[in-house]
DNA sequence: AATGAATGAGAGTTCATTCAT
DNA sequence: CATGAATGAACTCTCATTCAT
């Protein structure tokens, strides 16, 4: 027998039940959320948010494996394109000045980080985004800088490792100052001299 | 009538149930730690838990605020004996490298992290540490850096705002991933190489 | 989507937790009556009864508003039964002669007059508590009297504001005594004296 | 050795307790009134309260037990300078007329009455709390009344024990919503009218 | 006698999850 | 598949009472 539903027709109520929460967690965080917040926001029933995900802790668990590969689709999307690693360094840096700020960002970043900081107390969760970490996000830097170290683009001796992991270190801090301050945080501006640092760092120092 | 217990001894009560909460926090975060837990960390009752403390966020925001005002002080105690402001933001630096790596610092980075986050999402709390942040953190350094300038240390075209707010990012940021990955992170590595970028920066951009 | 149970499945629920309550409460009054009493009585859960009202000081003030009402429907619907003023005011006291004077009704005059005391220390509660007793209980009989009064019935001089209001302290003082007394209490032949005295007074002072 | 204290000292220090905790339970109830209010309203220390008394419950009940006392004291101290029984009764009325009625009696009512609720719930108190009802109140008004029969100002069909009883209950039921109401309540007026129907009704229902 | 810090049983309430309909 | 009433463990907080000082 043919599935009563089809899988598109699930899959676009998950995705609607993981958009609900993430408003629902933005605004209280995960843990002061509660179920009935997601179904006020959802308009949907207790019931059906538990066909679909299994408890509140897997909702939240779904949710951010799902925004992380969002975003690392559009990073490398955009890496994709470009050419020379100083294209693509300038590209990523581009990409966080070209982030609207809205209200809805800002609370999505504050559960991003909550969720990090979450996962640094369980040890199985821990070693699964500490993995990604590593492998995605450091590596997807680590690999341009290397490259434009390989290319002479770049000063020799510059730490492809160090310098990446400075960088999303910067980025994350940033963006925690910017949920918690909102739009008295000079977000750009500090964007830009980020880019800027990192530029002369790698380039012998040379002024831009 | 004299009271029956000494100040000092109703101080020390409250810093070790401070403590204790310290950890208990840092074991679960501030929702998930009971007050139970905190009665088994201090071995004290529940009672006398609330003889000195009027509730739950009442310990989580006392100890946030020590904690800080600690914190404070010490940044500023050691920026007291130093001359120029070269030598002022060397020991900004020196101070993050010599911390000493414990779990016990990583649990605490954790709760504070958290708690920042959480202050976002309350604007009486989230109006109190925005302004700490603005008044203090960013103030120190930035005063640094002015004086950096106006003593020609420093090349005059440097934004000592927009620096001194992407340093506290970075270190934030940077605390953020040790505080989650733990000694695998080369957290002394990286501040180390954040002190020769903005050293490299405001210096003209010279090599060090 | 049509609701999964009646408005009637809810509102004999709703019942049925407040006649277990008035239970519990007559008991051991509502300060010691506890919420796990009032689930022992129902047989309910402690989730169901939060399900239906949204505290313990809820279900006391639903619980004597319905009380309240029903009593008053009672009275006004064998009021209008009666022509002559002196029929009414025979009504009214027959009333009282034909309580069944349970346990259970000894009881919940504990609980009603507990009540009342409550609402005098409360001003929100005292103000609708006051109110209703002005603008039902006393017009109510104050009405009949007046009617006697225009009808010739009763001696013109008689005050009918004052006597309902000694009439409804009589009754509460007496209902007060039996609650506490129970069957030994003289209940029925008190209410008979205090009728015959109330004709007397209204009827010129004429013996009966 | 002599007592360290003398023994008025220490009643002192009780009828301070007990005045103080008047006011506690008179604001809140009983069940709400916590020792910390006794201990904020008498200046004391907890353990100082606790060396005078042995619980709470004992503080309410010495408390009401004294209450009652000076209340008969008074009583019949007032009866035993008259005459007739027609004057003693004119003063038991008038006894009530000359309340000087204070937001603290009001207050005092209220606790009165809710310790009379709360002794029909307990077998112990309820037995104690009856046994002084017939033996003191309602003995003492029914004395006069047969006195007044014995000596023909009251006609000998009038049951003493009938109208002492609904007397007593139209009192506390006056009280009561006196209690509830305040100074918007017709006290006196009431009082007025019950003796006039009284005297109405025992004098062969002759007009005043 | 007096003090008030300490105790801990027990209160009201919440909320993730289940399951009969 | 959807519903939302029902569950009950677990939470925070209170407060009468004790007792070392």
């Amino acid at each position: 027998m043919a599935p009563i539903v089809s899988e598109e027709y699930k899959e676009k109520k998950k995705r609607h039940i993981l958009d609900s929460s993430l408003k629902a967690f933005g605004e209280k965080g995960f843990q002061l959320a509660t179920i009935d917040d997601i179904v006020a926001e959802s308009g949907l029933s207790k019931g059906a948010i538990y066909n679909y995900f299994k408890s509140k802790e897997d909702i939240y668990l779904q949710l951010m494996q799902r925004k992380t590969e969002e975003n690392i689709a559009g990073l490398k999307e955009r890496f994709r394109k470009k050419e020379t690693a100083e294209e693509k360094l300038r590209q990523f840096f581009k990409n966080y000045l070209e982030i609207k700020l809205s209200p809805d960002w800002q609370r999505m970043i504050g559960v991003h980080l909550e969720f990090w900081i979450h996962s640094g107390r369980d040890e199985e969760l821990k070693r699964v985004m500490t993995a990604r970490y590593e492998e995605v996000y450091r590596t997807l830097l680590m690999e341009v800088l290397q490259e434009g170290i390989d290319q002479l683009e770049f000063r020799p001796d510059a730490d492809p490792a160090i310098i990446s992991s400075l960088v999303w270190g910067t980025i994350d801090g940033t963006c925690l100052h910017y949920s918690v301050i909102g739009n008295d945080y000079p977000f750009r501006e500090q964007m830009k001299t980020l880019e800027e640092m990192v530029f002369m760092y790698v380039r012998k120092g040379e002024r831009e």
